[in-house]
DNA sequence: GCTTAATATGCCAACTATTGCATATGCAAA
DNA sequence: TTTGCATATGCAATAGTTGGCATATTAAGC
């Protein structure tokens, strides 16, 4: 029970449907917590059996309808109960650490070039959230507490990325790129 | 089918009985990947029918019997494979920030209390890493590639820790933490 | 003598996640 | 005009994970 929650934290801004939701995953909280369409779908319809949330089917002509989810009484009490108890820590799957360990009886060029694409992936989504903070928070020390916890969500992605891109020019030194910093 | 390539990668070094497997899992790559005994002992059965490993049973009079498992032909070539394929992106399930999200919501206090917690976590883990860091590789330039691998793996765990610790500081300063320097 | 911890493996049920497929519409570009 | 994309939701099957429980032995501590 943890997507659940996710996507009630979510509802607490507004009523979304289950499209909406899947697209601000993808650009919110879909960052520390991925969720599929599908998964959303599954968990809003287990939601709304538990009383959690509640679906209003909203007709459109111009496209298939939408069935828009808001939270009940009874899910907002979730979430508070939810906040309440001790986070799980973070679970980490890191697939490129566990090649790491099979190094000496893997070919050592192909891990080198797995971590150089890692850097333009780590790259690429550290320019994505710098974009977000430079719009959207350029005085921390004034936000309201809603968007205090966006700002630290932020600031921990930004700080994961700037370490993890360090961590690849550290790894491709040792072991041995000669175009590490020409890329 | 990727703790099956953690445990493969793991009976690289020699063979392994679930048990043992489940121990170093614990200290090594588990930091990576995380499984608990049942996954461990499930996968060994599956990846002992698809033939990647062979079991053999150690007749043992002062403890339970023992089945070790160690890699075969087919297992190798599963691994070499998988090591030329493209690696996923991490996946990470961060229940901290998701209740970040949910700030203004939820008790601030509370959430003050959780990154405590979690700075407490953290820093105990680097505590560790370092410990190992300074027990086995005093002297990266000169490891050979399997062992630069742990190193490196081990690195990316040093500098993660102490960006969440420096995060962790961060968050309590601007959510006014007074006691945050006294801890 | 009794309890607890460590060693060593396993079953089963429930839950969570992924993959592939299916459906239906409207719009814009090739 | 066909192709592809965005909108919008869903099913079914498989794969992966977690938690509770069960079993059996030995050694150490109370």
């Amino acid at each position: 029970m943890a997507l659940s929650h996710a996507i009630l934290v979510s509802l607490l801004d507004r009523p979304q449907s289950g499209y909406e939701l899947g697209k601000r995953f993808d650009r919110t909280v879909g960052f520390f917590w991925k969720a599929s369409h599908q998964q959303i779908y599954q968990e809003l319809h287990k939601l709304a059996r538990a009383g959690l949330v509640r679906g209003e089917t909203v007709e459109q002509t111009e496209r298939p309808n939408r069935i828009v989810y808001e939270l009940t009484e009874c899910g907002r009490e979730a979430l508070d109960a939810w906040s309440r108890k001790a986070t799980d820590p973070p679970s980490v799957k890191e697939e490129l650490i566990v090649k790491l360990f099979a190094l000496g009886d893997v070919d050592q060029q192909v891990v080198r070039e797995e971590i150089e694409r890692r850097q333009a992936f780590h790259r690429d989504r550290l320019a994505y959230y710098e974009a977000v903070m430079d719009e959207h928070y350029p005085e921390p020390a004034q936000l309201k507490p809603r968007q205090q916890g966006r700002y630290l969500g932020l600031r921990m992605g930004i700080l994961s990325e700037q370490t993890t891109l360090a961590w690849c020019e550290e790894a491709l030194a040792l072991l041995g790129c000669e175009g590490a910093s020409a890329h």
